[in-house]
DNA sequence: TTAAGTATGTGAAAACTTTAACGACTTCTG
DNA sequence: CAGAAGTCGTTAAAGTTTTCACATACTTAA
């Protein structure tokens, strides 16, 4: 548990996956160096607060030429921890886990969906985007030491699971049910909760005009 | 445009989303009323935020009791414009995309997917969730009216499209690729970026620890 | 060498968000 | 009906995040 580095704000962390993102794909053009001006264009974050982002780590730029591409992107793959794959479960082989199942996570990411639950049997003993599909029943036995599993289950049966999981010794879940599940204060929860995503959309397009209508031009 | 509500803060405009769904919930089950407190532990906001966020729409609840869920329901249904149905349109069936054409927005949400497009000439023709799948090259003429697009398209393609989008009067994007595209400043587009919530999870669960390791018993 | 140009890192301010605390009023109980 | 219990709405404080603006230091090119 690396303890060094541990009062990075929050809203930081949450921006460095994408910032480790766009250096990769600019380090795969070819660039050497960029400049918080750039990658602000590129990644749609004020040139501030990646300069601020990035300066909790310490100084990474040069004044007058800006970061170096190989540098940055090396720095964040350990801070990242890029250097190890993450591996993760699934449980829930429906529609939204099977299009999870079908991406490739490791792509600039690191991180690989082992195994797969499900309690439905035809799908059992199936393959899936390369992975192995097992019954929800040897959840317990089969999980091994993953700490992090994808939750893509009905809402009904969030908790239920949560639960299994917790007590199997996971500590992240990933929870793409509507169910807002209780866990031990130990264990991280993030929810990604579509319908309210697209909802929250909509009213915000409805009550938070942005400018101009439109004027033939932009952009 | 209702602009007699502007100032609420955003987050808490996320949040109405949310509060709906459980007094949904509330109102099926049959309770007639709620207090911030019993919400609170149901939607895991504090329950200072949950009045706080309430009060910007004047006073809804009424002291020592609490709120009415069907008054608070029908509010909030009145707010978040849930008397009519958004009709939307998708852009990409693959994985994703047909995840999401099989699930039914509308069920507490009263968001519907109208029409699905894609390049893929073997999809197009066919019903997929009970929506049809249109070419890509008919995007213009058979968009219509519709202002709000998911887009599930690969990363390469996504700038593209969104071009032809916004020239076809869409003005809000729910993006689901990595790419950070450009549009005008008049249009309004959320990122949900799976890969990047996966890493962002285990950055916090190693960098970030939680209270006690154990105890036997918790929760 | 020097001058012009560039871009960082950060102090300070501003903006936004959450949380604590409590007075005021309502409901409940006996 | 009175006192106890409950819960809102809000003021004020604390915490978090973003943004501004600039001294400083490096780069480039002549
Ligand atoms: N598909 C979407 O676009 C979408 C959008 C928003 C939210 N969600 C949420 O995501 C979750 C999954 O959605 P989906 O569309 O993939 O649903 P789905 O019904 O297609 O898939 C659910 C899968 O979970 C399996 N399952 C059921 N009970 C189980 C159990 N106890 N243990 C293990 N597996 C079990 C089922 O066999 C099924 O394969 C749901 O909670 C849904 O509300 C989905
Ligand atoms: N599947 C996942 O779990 C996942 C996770 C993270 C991010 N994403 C992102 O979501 C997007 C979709 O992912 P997916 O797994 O569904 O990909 P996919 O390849 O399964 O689907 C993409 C679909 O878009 C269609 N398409 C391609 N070019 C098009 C064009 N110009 N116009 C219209 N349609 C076009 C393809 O025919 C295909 O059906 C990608 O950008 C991907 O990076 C997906």
């Amino acid at each position: 548990m690396d303890m060094e580095q541990a009062k990075i704000p929050q809203a930081t962390a949450k921006r460095l996956p994408l910032y480790y993102r766009f250096l990769n794909n600019l380090h795969s053009q070819g660039k050497l160096r960029v400049s918080s001006k750039e990658l602000s264009e590129a990644v749609k974050v004020d040139s501030a607060t990646i300069r601020r982002d990035f300066s909790y780590f310490g100084a990474l730029g040069k004044k007058g030429y800006g970061y170096n591409v190989e540098y940055l992107l090396s720095f964040f793959r350990k801070t990242l921890d890029q250097d190890e794959t993450t591996r993760v479960a699934l449980i829930g082989v429906g529609n939204l886990g099977t299009a999870f199942l079908n991406y490739n996570f490791t792509k600039n990411n690191n991180t690989k969906i082992e195994i797969a639950f499900d309690a439905n049997q035809e799908r059992v003993g199936t393959e899936v985007g390369g992975v192995r599909v097992e019954h929800i029943d040897q959840l317990e036995e089969k999980i091994g030491d993953l700490s992090v599993a994808i939750l893509t289950v009905p809402a009904s049966a969030a908790q239920g699971i949560t639960d299994r999981l917790v007590e199997a010794g996971v500590s992240g879940i990933l929870n793409f049910t509507p169910a807002r599940i209780n866990v031990p204060s130990h264990i991280r929860v993030h929810h990604i909760d579509l319908a309210i995503e697209l909802q929250a959309l909509v009213y915000f397009l409805k009550h938070y005009p942005l400018n101009e209508p439109e004027t033939e031009e932009d952009q």
